[in-house]
RNA sequence: GGGGGCGUGGCGGAAUGGCAGACGCAGCGGACUUAAAAUCCGCUGGGCUUACGCUCGUGUGGGUUCGACUCCCACCGCCCCCA
């Protein structure tokens, strides 16, 4: 890397003249961000008359520095923050940290630093080169999830989702690291491993929180519809939310009063069925096992499955276990009777923990009955009767089609006799029609100690009690055992913490000891930023419902599920509550692509790390921000590039050595403004090129962030002004280059208020303009190109009026010397498009 | 298997029915320099041609159209999500 020899110009900051010296981004960057710092530059107005912008990015996890993702992320914001307060909008552009999580307890058990030191001392430097890096946030409104003044509202939030009912306490199975003796989130099983030292993992059933995200299934599927957001990303989310209607059956355990409910979306295949299939933790299982031959065998059998992944355990490739339980059940449309099994492929959290099984038409049913040796019968052919012909085993048929086998549904199509058995099931009350859902409720504790506690207490007398909204925030202890060992909560070794007394009645009690996932810190903060400040509220109606929703969600595509689905739950809860006026809190999500070094994504393990750091140390803010956004499409993947950054380098100098060359000689010349008919050839030429430099800039940053283009306009016009710049006169040439400063100010903000004020004389600051209008009629030249196609060939081009009429151009082409030869015969027909194209059939 | 996305020079990418390859990187040639770096100027998809030019070319094969990277059908390959 080179390092740049700025320093040889000792500058005294006088005399910038026709020998421009080299910019001296160093100088420049410290010189303006004390300088918006000290005009408080980047706040939001608290009331004002402009229409409000709420631009937000995703808060960072304060892992240490900055990596080149967040370089990107944050520099897309703040362009989009930047361009629209020129705009006149009044913006809201903050920052904050996600600040509870895992790895500050890692760094404690490992370094011996304290969770809340190491995250603090994080902030700090990541703040620092945020700054470096000219974003411009209203540092006002800083929060960060791990302080009690943050916490204690969302502490507050858990509170009202408990009082709703969509905060609540089960039994259920989590993932259990024997070697860290620890929890693990989903997440961090990777595998079926811990992510940390690899351990096979284990499931365990212990009391959990849950919140009730399932309550609003529907609506948060319904409501991605209105969303401008990336179409995957919806689909993504559809695809987890996993809406599938269907009918719930029961079917009658053979010699006594029990059934077994089962949830289908075919029952129209039901005529098909041959055995039965109930998860090996379905308590029914064990019942039938208990007090026969069979019990011990099935409780091996359940032991070994525990242990397995869910992830294998729905694999369509993995090999099925099974256990036949001893016992039959009726297929209330046939009589049949159908063996009943335990098989692991048959979750418990799914529908209803057993399935009735069609080996003919469901992929798994059918491995399982290969491997048992159960009977196979087809009861749905195509439509279209291909092959319906072939009989029995190989004959695996998914898709709907016409029933055969099916008593009076023979001949039916599926979706008429899903429709038909349906009725018949509600009719004799053996079943009924059913919506499930894939999506399941979201587990909120987690037995760690760096999280928010979960504000309750367990009393003797009252049993469990939250805690009061006016004892909040429920502090977090500082001294406690990060490593307490099985299935203990780092909290409960505090006894300080642990022991409390009831707020109801006053007598002793415990504490809950777990903490909340980090997930909830972040799926209301972007409402906090309102009124972040607040000290008796989360946020006031008021400044909810001025800056809510978010205009514009900028981010990583990794938490298209997780973070932005839990976020809409909670916005739809909280305005269930009557505390916002929004159903969504994001109207646009742009989701920026990864930055990747050597085709993957940077990550220390790989050690393809390129610093923040040292680019802001060898090449400036400015060249690191431009670099970034224009090298690719803001969304798609880039791979860093030395070069190619130097590339935008060279092209900065270049406009830096373009305003130095004209500095003096603009000392003291009003800009041209208006009187444009006044003005040469040249002059002209200059206002038209600059005026299409705003048109196309403006357009491509409206046009869904197109970064890249408007930048590579930047370069075009640039590159033509320099080819004849020296005929411009002073007057144009000033008006030209104040917009082309204003232009680029988003992009390059220290260098545009160098250009701004110490190149062109201007008062500070360029980011206080107005963003430049564009002239419609200007950007018509008076003659154009028209591409001349003979048979839909390109031959060549003519210079027409603008606007000639087709007769005009027709003539023209006909007249013209260079295209005589294909018009021996003359031409049967002709196609033009005004400016552009004449395309002639002969 | 289902859903979503993508496929264009040596490379990143432009062009979304109208001159394919804007802009940049890399490369080649030239100017400046004792020299190098930096900078500036020119060239740069393939093939044929001394040249004017001609011709092929946007993953593959078909189709619609005066005209297709762009729209339609089928296929191949890659990436992401879900199973």
């Amino acid at each position: 890397m080179k390092v740049q020899q700025m320093e040889n110009n000792d500058n005294n900051n006088k005399n910038v003249s026709t020998e421009a010296k080299e910019y001296d981004f160093r100088q420049a960057e410290e010189r303006w961000s004390n300088y918006w710092q000290q005009r408080d530059m980047h706040k939001a107005e608290e009331t004002t008359k402009k229409p409000k912008k709420y631009v937000l990015e995703m808060f960072p996890y304060p892992s240490g520095r900055l990596h080149m993702g967040h370089v990107r992320n944050y520099t897309l914001g703040d362009v989009v923050a930047r361009y629209n307060r020129m705009r006149g909008f009044n913006v809201l552009h903050p920052m904050g940290w996600d600040a509870f999580g895992l790895p500050a307890e890692n760094a404690a058990i490992e370094r011996n630093i304290h969770p809340e030191t190491w995250t603090l001392s994080n902030i700090d430097y990541m703040k620092q080169q945020m700054k470096k890096l000219g974003f411009s946030y209203d540092w006002d409104r800083e929060l960060a999830t791990c302080l009690p003044d943050y916490y204690k509202w969302t502490q507050w939030l858990f509170l009202k989702l408990y009082e709703k009912g969509l905060a609540y306490k089960k039994r259920a199975k989590v993932n259990w690291c024997p070697h860290c003796k620890t929890v693990l989130a989903n997440e961090q099983v990777i595998d079926g491993k811990c992510w940390r030292c690899h351990t096979p993992i284990e499931k365990r059933e212990i009391e959990q929180w849950f919140f009730k995200i399932t309550a609003y299934a529907d609506d948060l599927l319904k409501d991605l519809d209105d969303l401008d957001w990336p179409e995957y990303v919806k689909a993504q989310q559809r695809n987890w939310i996993g809406r599938s209607e269907g009918a719930t059956v029961r079917f009658q355990i053979e010699g006594t009063d029990k059934y077994i409910e089962v949830f289908t979306t075919r029952l129209d295949t039901i005529y098909g069925a041959t055995f039965m299939v109930l998860a090996p933790e379905h308590p029914l299982a064990k019942e039938l096992t208990q007090g026969t031959e069979l019990e011990e065998d099935f409780n091996a059998f359940l032991k070994a499955i525990t242990l397995k992944p869910e992830i294998d355990r729905l694999s369509t490739e993995k090999e099925k276990e099974g256990f036949f339980l001893g016992k039959y059940a009726i297929n209330p449309f046939n009589g049949e009777r159908l063996p009943i099994y335990a098989g692991d492929y048959v979750l418990m959290e799914y529908g209803t923990g057993a399935i009735m099984a069609v080996p003919a038409h469901d992929e798994r049913d059918n491995a399982f009955a290969k491997k048992y040796h159960l009977p196979i019968i087809p009861v749905v052919v195509p439509k279209d009767g291909t092959k319906a012909s072939e009989k029995g085993e190989d004959v695996l048929f998914t898709d709907y089609g016409t029933l055969v086998n099916s008593g009076p549904y023979s001949g039916k199509t599926s979706e008429e006799a899903l429709d038909l058995m349906a009725t018949y099931l509600e009719e004799h009350q053996l079943g009924s029609k059913k919506v499930t859902y894939r999506l399941r409720d979201w587990l909120v504790s987690r037995q760690r100690y760096w999280g928010a506690p979960i504000p309750m207490v367990y009393c003797e007398k009252c049993g469990m009690v939250p805690v009061p909204e006016e004892e909040l925030p429920v502090v977090l202890p500082r001294e406690v055992d990060y490593m307490p060992g099985d299935l203990v909560s780092p909290l409960a070794t505090d006894p300080a913490f642990v022991e409390t007394t009831c707020p109801k009645c006053g007598g002793p009690a415990r504490r809950e000891t777990d903490t909340m996932d980090t997930f909830v810190d972040s799926s209301w903060y972007y409402f906090r930023y309102a009124d972040a400040r607040n000290e008796n509220e989360a946020f006031s109606k008021d400044a909810e419902n001025y800056w809510l929703p978010v205009d514009i969600y900028i981010g990583g595509v990794e938490h298209a599920v997780l973070h932005l689905l839990y976020s809409r739950f909670i916005t739809k809860a909280l305005k269930d509550m009557g505390y916002t006026h929004v159903s969504e809190p994001f109207s646009k999500l742009f989701t920026q692509g990864m930055v990747t070094l050597g085709g993957s994504a940077m990550s220390k393990s790989k050690g393809n790390i390129v610093d923040p750091d040292d680019i802001l140390k060898n090449y400036g803010a400015d060249a690191a921000r431009m670099y970034t956004l224009f090298v690719a499409p803001p969304e798609k993947d880039f791979e860093w590039s030395q070069q190619g950054l130097e590339g935008i380098v060279r092209f900065l100098r270049r406009i830096w050595n373009f305003y130095g060359k004209h500095a003096a000689r603009l000392e003291g010349v009003n800009s041209a403004n208006e009187n444009v008919e006044a003005h040469s050839e040249w002059d002209s030429k200059a206002l038209r090129a600059s005026n299409r430099l705003v048109y196309r800039v403006t357009s491509d940053i409206e046009d869904n962030y197109r970064f890249n283009t408007a930048i590579a306009g930047m370069m075009e016009f640039l590159n033509e002004i320099t080819e004849y710049d020296d005929k411009v006169s002073s007057a144009v040439m000033k008006e030209v280059l104040e917009t082309f400063a204003k232009v680029l100010a988003p992009f390059v903000p220290f260098m545009a208020e160098e250009l701004w004020s110490t190149m062109l004389g201007n008062e500070p600051s360029v980011h206080e303009q107005s963003w430049p209008a564009f002239n419609e009629e200007l950007l018509e030249e008076a003659q154009v190109e028209v591409a001349v196609q003979i048979n839909g060939k390109f031959r060549g081009t003519i210079i027409v009026p603008n606007g000639a009429p087709e007769e005009d151009v027709k003539n023209a082409v006909l007249r013209s010397g260079s295209f005589t030869k294909y018009f021996d015969q003359g031409y049967k027909k002709c196609f033009y498009v005004p400016n552009k194209i004449i395309n002639f059939i002969v």
